[in-house]
DNA sequence: CTGAAAGCGCTTACAG
DNA sequence: CTGAAAGCGCTTACAG
């Protein structure tokens, strides 16, 4: 458009130059109110009013201030997105679903990382965001006080996994159940008589779904284990690691289902150290199919959630909210598979 | 503040109540000229005028709106972080890195990862950030015009990686020599003498850096192997398992060193496939350190980089170059530090 | 279908 | 050290 590099056209427009709405009106003969509503798509404009207009914002390069229109009441086109951390594959997959959607789409992501809650309460108002996609733990629940100001202001939001228990927001949930019933459906085809699931915290809600889907698995399959004990890490290595040594020390099993992988690679580490054999002494299971449960040896069975697809159906829906005006009461449940590898016991063929 | 569960307060400020600089100007009897100086530290403002002020933002809870003060020539407090993806541990760290120091600093951060050029100088003209901190790789290099545009309006920003070679821009970057120097040293020690090094793409600055300190470090410990070849991968699983599989079926290696801990496991795992040992047939090393690396069997040998405090510095720069209007030329180089595991062969204990 | 005008909530010379 | 006023670039009733 404006050639740059040729260095003695710039001097006047170094910083300054910016195409605004009204270059773009005196163009095209317009009025900026014109111009805006072709912008926003709002519908009853003339057709080739909007073809003149259009001409004019492309040949001109013109790009809205996000700023401006935020300001007067318009839209931002950027969506918060509120997660626990990045660092697990887990998070990270959701965060890449997002963004794939969001710049399909034309928004921008804002991240927030940790839940605090004066941050976020300045984030709803300032204007800044138009929605607010949130991941919900139990570990860390979302503030309270925050929704009531989201709410209070009107701003969209939605819920991947489970919203609080009072709350009937939009929420995309996966599975948990019908996961955890096919891994006991399995458990039953190999017979195993003593069981130990290593849950997440007590209060989680994937957790407790996982347990229940679990336990229903095992009835429908008719099978009736000698034992089925429970213990509770917080998703990590480290605590499955420890879950696991605390039980074997006081017992004996032929299996033990882990609430996440992370928690199984734990357990199966400590194994390793104590020479006990995965899956000949004890089979180990996990929940998510992470990148490296692949590769472990053994390979671990597990349970795959689509996690990229989770966020990518947030953002869906997110932008249907913002763009169609769609009921706001929705819930989407996302399937989960069985995967079947060798730290089961199958596929002896090591 | 305002009891929102009360239902019938509710009525009248549903939607619209939001505190401004207006009211705060005349809670404390000041004009909003002085609330806007105070708020933005500005300086010479009365300490007595000072706390009145803040006294009044605090009692009412005021809350700038960021579009409002962007529009009128102030700052979003939000920063550009603009990445490949994030689903690599080594992104994920480094976007957790940068979203700590920007959460304790108060800034947002907006968050780009496709290298899409009308997207990105649309968000330069949007007046939407402060700021960009961009992950050069040489994979999906920066678009040039975006770097113009950038620089045309002002906006600092700044590479993690090396910058364009044209471009003296402030960076993070990281040891890559001192890592692969520090390998090759232990090499020596090994005394392996066919060795192969799986790089990168050809031209990728970091995986020519390895391979440079890698050479050096050879040299430096006057060791002289009978061969060493390079294959070329991009750094995924798949070409690390490609990249071996063709070198091995053309000679024989001691060791192959990789210029990433995906391709070396990539490699591991074609050696698992052929029955060929690691570490006794061959020993297969790795860069980065990532989360996997530790838990597969062998563990792996691998030089660790800091992720996470890249992030951080980088984050740490842009906030220093925005508000203390520090030099705009400045490079800080991180270190890397030699892990040894058992894929290297140390450490029989297995 | 289109335009003139007010207003969104700040910041920043300018004047004192 | 402080205030009155203009202006940033949009959107949205309101009127026609």
């Amino acid at each position: 458009m404006i050639n740059i590099e040729s260095g003695y056209i710039m001097k006047q427009n170094t910083e300054e130059s910016r195409v605004t709405i009204d270059h773009v009106a005196s163009l095209c003969g317009f009025s900026k109110a014109t111009v805006s509503r072709v912008m926003n798509k709002e519908g009853n404009v003339k057709p080739s009013t909007v073809e003149r207009v259009e001409d004019a914002i492309r040949s001109l390069g013109y790009i809205p201030s996000s700023a401006a229109s935020a300001l007067s009441g318009g839209k931002s086109r950027t969506i918060a997105v509120l997660l626990p951390d990045v660092m697990t594959e887990y998070y990270a997959s959701l965060l890449s679903g997002v963004e794939a959607i969001a710049e399909e789409s034309n928004y921008n992501i804002l991240l927030k990382m940790r839940n605090n809650k004066k941050a976020l309460i300045d984030l709803v108002n300032s204007n800044k965001v138009d929605a607010f996609i949130l991941r919900n733990t139990g570990l860390q629940p979302v503030d309270h006080d925050f929704l009531v100001a989201l709410k209070r202001r009107g701003i969209p939001f939605l819920f991947i996994g489970k919203p609080p228990v009072d709350d009937d927001s939009p929420a995309i949930l996966i599975d948990n159940v019908g996961g955890a019933r096919q891994m006991a459906r399995h458990y039953a085809g190999h017979n195993f008589r003593k069981i130990l699931f290593i849950a997440g915290p007590k209060d989680n809600l994937d957790s407790n779904d996982r347990l229940y889907g679990f336990k229903i698995g095992l009835s429908e399959a008719e099978h009736n284990p000698e034992k089925l004990d429970v213990m509770h890490g917080d998703y990590s290595k480290a605590s499955g690691y420890q879950a696991i040594r605390e039980a074997l020390d006081a017992n004996t099993y032929d299996a033990v289902f882990c609430a996440n992988d992370h928690m199984a690679l734990g357990a199966i580490l400590l194994c390793r150290e104590r020479g006990i054999r995965v899956p000949e002494d004890v089979a180990v299971t996990g929940f998510d199919d992470t990148f490296f449960s692949e590769f472990l040896l053994p390979p671990l069975t597990t349970v795959q959630q689509p996690m990229h697809e989770i966020g990518a159906a947030a953002m869906e829906m997110i932008v249907q909210i913002l763009e169609r005006h769609v009921p706001r009461e929705h819930k989407i449940i996302l399937p989960t598979r069985l995967v079947i590898r060798q730290s089961c016991g199958c596929g002896h063929d090591l």
